[in-house]
DNA sequence: ACTACACTTTAGAATCATTATAAATTGCTA
DNA sequence: TAGCAATTTATAATGATTCTAAAGTGTAGT
């Protein structure tokens, strides 16, 4: 099937064989139409779920952030104790419910800055980030 | 002294008595002219130096703790594993060069944001932060 | 100033996320 | 299909933060 080809490019191109642990990763990460934010803890619970092979921690570890050298995963720029990966790797922003850990994302077309100060001498910027927290309505 | 005043005060009005100990932490944090931003361990460190008493990281953990809920410190968003704060408790952004691990101040008048897209429903902006991450010019 | 007690401090233990280790297993190339 | 390097995994190690409980200290009321 193309699917698997799908995957097994990726974890490849990522540097890591085609494990049936790293596919069922890859196909919980990137078989999906909508972005997915998720913590390392999260992705554990998922794949206890839908993979019938077990998946270590450790090997989530190790899987996650191979995607993340090669940039088919984002990591997001949070207080906390827990990272957050995203599976939206273009250039956006965040809305962040603290009170529900949960993230939603803007597109980088619906925030617009229209100044910003100098960068500081012999530095160059590498992003821009918009984190907006939200809370529920009074 | 009138300084002395300044620190219990701050102490007091964050539910913590005036002691030796917090009363070091106090003036390191706020007897300054220009924003600070550290971590517990850098915190830590200073206190070794400039203190004549020592101070536990227990007590380091639960007095900045409770200036931050009083909201004399801000607590940043970054990822990463330590937690880092900021003397600055305005509405403002942060430039962050990841590789020196070093904050910059942004005033908020120098940054605006012209559009933002809708909340979702239910919800209400707490605040808007913006991180430019920068490194070393080509 | 003195007492009494609640608040603090502190070292060290506990916890939590993440990373390292090393032995058993598996994928892949010849 | 053999042989070996890559992988998986349980478990140990690490590092930041929080908890604990025993010893010390600040303060209100005298």
């Amino acid at each position: 099937m193309d699917q698997l080809k799908f995957h097994v490019d990726k974890l490849r191109s990522s540097g890591l064989r085609p494990t049936k642990q790293r596919l069922a990763i890859s196909k919980i990460l990137f078989d999906r139409k909508k972005t997915f934010h998720f913590t390392i803890e999260k992705l554990k619970k998922i794949t206890e779920k839908e993979s019938k092979d077990q998946v270590s921690v450790a090997t989530l570890y190790n899987t996650v952030h191979a995607f993340k050298e090669k940039g088919y995963l984002k990591e997001i720029s949070l207080k906390g104790n827990k990272t957050f990966f995203d599976t939206n790797t273009t250039h956006h922003h965040h809305f962040y419910d603290e009170d529900m850990s949960q993230l939603v994302d803007i597109e980088n077309k619906n925030i617009s800055i229209n100044s910003l100060p100098k960068t500081p001498s012999g530095k160059k910027i590498k992003s821009v980030e918009v984190l907006v927290k939200i809370e529920d309505a009074k």
